[in-house]
DNA sequence: TTGTAGGCGTTATCAG
DNA sequence: CTGATAACGCCTACAA
């Protein structure tokens, strides 16, 4: 770190150096067609190092037309689901994908405005190079508008239903077919299914629901309207009342599965409230492995996606659509696993419990 | 939207309004002192929305030597720490404070690389106007250098010892001093410390032994080296380690105070596995108020601190910082609060347990 | 192998 | 009230 100057241009060196800003250009960026002098180089070079020059990346994007920095657009920070730790997974996974590539991230919470305030002042405004889309509540319109538009995007989490999208998400299906075949598998027949959201736009809830449906309807087990429940919201307490009206019903559960850990907790509360014995009178089951899934009593068993994987695959592949390595609409579906714990029965599943 | 071209720039709006660039762009900027006829503003604004013109950030920073996007900094996002909440709620704390900013969020994993990395790609470059720095593992010597160049920072979560700098911290100090008397005044007498890494940077972990040692000192009691341990992990398995080897010494601890919510879960563990009741054999106190402090059982007592609140100060600091209307070094220490559960005695707080 | 010069889209200065 | 024009720092034909 030598005196960094204020400002030290490219100009600057090639004065120094007495060559033109051309050659230093050429040096700064190993162009490989100018073969530059050994001595100038070695010179250029140390000048750089003397003065402390360093690029600057405003006037090079200004020039290419590429900032090297890409969106990621979250969904509501404040929502339940991200004051988990999928957030960080996530975010840490984009990181990750970025890394090798050397682009930067820049991180958006579209709740700040409407999407058009997104769109303009950031992609119009020429300020990102690609954006990876999360959450629920992005219009599709938003999404088509991009793709008509040829900007690069990857949605994470879920598909669209009227179009195939760039897209990276997780078996959410297969993992709650997998779950629930498992109850099965234990003897259990009256499976309840506490659920999310109905929104059309929440495939990735919806998917959780049709793994239910399809996993009972393989083995012959009447689908019970009772025994399915849905509400608004996700949190604890949504899944405690949802519980609480289940265990009501006239036919009770002997085990239950929901779409997410929080509903599951909640839901095991209820049971207990209500003096039956997890896994013995009721199974449950959650979905996503949050940290908190392993530390409620009994051990929570559900199904893990891999929100690290999603985010690194969702970079992986925006940057590949940003260089246009990849030109043809691509989906990519990343597997589940069924995380057996405590809560209904089975061989446990040996798992590093974020000890 | 109508037809986003290309790209329209300001001359395209200039050449069919027929006026020159500079009454556009005193039109767009709405410049005071430049007052454009009524007709013609109106003209340009229509042939502005006709054409889809949005402004080029990239040009515009060129020009005004100003992006608009603050770092953010956050050391080893996959540390045990950050798969937890925190990450979330300092994100959107920080998010938070610059909306009505109009600044931009570009968010760093300093573990990519060296700091030197860090530095001159995205400080020297010029793509961020200031930055805000979270974890104990960014050298002292950085920070010194940021203001020795009098580039805008804020340091959060921790201060340095040598010099005051600008950060935005909580009162762990306190918060540990007063967690400590809380266990006095129940009468507990023996109380045993469960802590982290000792390194000399880690004031935030520090304050909170200090805090231990002075409630205890105040009231006479004597510091007892055997009830003290510490290890460099932070993870609930540490703390069940820590506390084996606590409840092994010959005086054992009535009481136990751990430096966050991991080791005091890990903590509670061994106690269990001990035979002991919690709190009636020992009370347990952690610090952060995670969310599994609430879903643990019994639920456990703690220090929350406000990480939101401070990524949210931090972000208006800098602010202040980067347009000058704050000169001198500022500190804040925010206040933090002893939450009380179930895991020692007391009269619960009255809390929204993240329902 | 190296240099000249034009241009990326804005803002700022200074005239008129 | 409005307009030329020179930066901002860099890249890249095209020339030499």
């Amino acid at each position: 770190m030598n005196k960094p100057k204020l400002k030290v241009s490219l100009m600057d060196v090639a004065k120094e150096a007495m060559v033109s800003v051309t050659t230093v250009s050429h040096v700064v960026n190993n162009i490989p067609y100018a073969r530059i002098n050994g001595d100038t180089r070695k010179r250029i070079l140390e000048i750089i190092e003397k003065l402390g020059y360093q690029p600057n990346r405003i006037a090079k994007s200004l020039v290419t037309g590429k900032t090297n920095i890409i969106g990621l657009a979250i969904l509501g920070f404040i929502s339940p689901f991200f004051s988990t730790s999928f957030f960080s997974e996530l975010i840490n996974g984009v990181d990750n994908g970025l890394e090798k590539f050397n682009y930067n991230l820049l991180l958006f919470n579209p709740k700040r405005g409407d999407p058009d305030y997104l769109y303009k002042n950031t992609i119009e405004s020429g300020l990102i190079d690609g954006i990876i889309l999360e959450g629920n509540f992005i219009d599709d319109e938003f999404i088509l508008n991009l793709e008509k538009e040829k900007f690069p995007y990857v949605l994470i989490g879920r598909e669209l239903i009227q179009k195939k999208i760039n897209c990276v998400t997780s078996d959410y299906f297969g993992g709650s077919y997998c779950a629930v075949n498992h109850l099965i598998k234990l003897g259990h027949r009256i499976i309840g299914f506490i659920g999310g959201p109905r929104l059309r736009t929440m495939t990735n809830i919806i998917d959780r629901e049709r793994g239910y449906i399809k996993a009972l309807r393989e083995k012959g087990i009447t689908i019970v309207s009772d025994l399915v429940v849905n509400s608004d919201n996700i949190s604890k307490n949504t899944g405690y009342e949802l519980m609480k009206k289940l265990l009501n019903n006239s036919i009770r559960p002997t085990a239950i599965i929901a779409a997410n850990d929080l509903l599951a907790i909640g839901a095991m509360e209820a049971i207990r409230q209500k003096g039956l014995k997890i896994p013995s009178d009721v199974a449950v089951i959650g979905f996503d492995d949050l940290p908190e899934a392993s530390i409620v009593k009994p051990k929570l068993t559900t199904v893990r996606f891999a929100m690290f994987d999603m985010g690194k695959n969702a970079a992986e592949l925006l940057i590949k659509l940003i260089n246009k390595r990849e030109t043809s609409i691509t989906e990519k579906i990343l597997p589940t696993k069924l995380i057996i714990r405590e809560s209904c029965g089975g061989k446990p599943t040996h798992e590093n419990d974020y000890n």
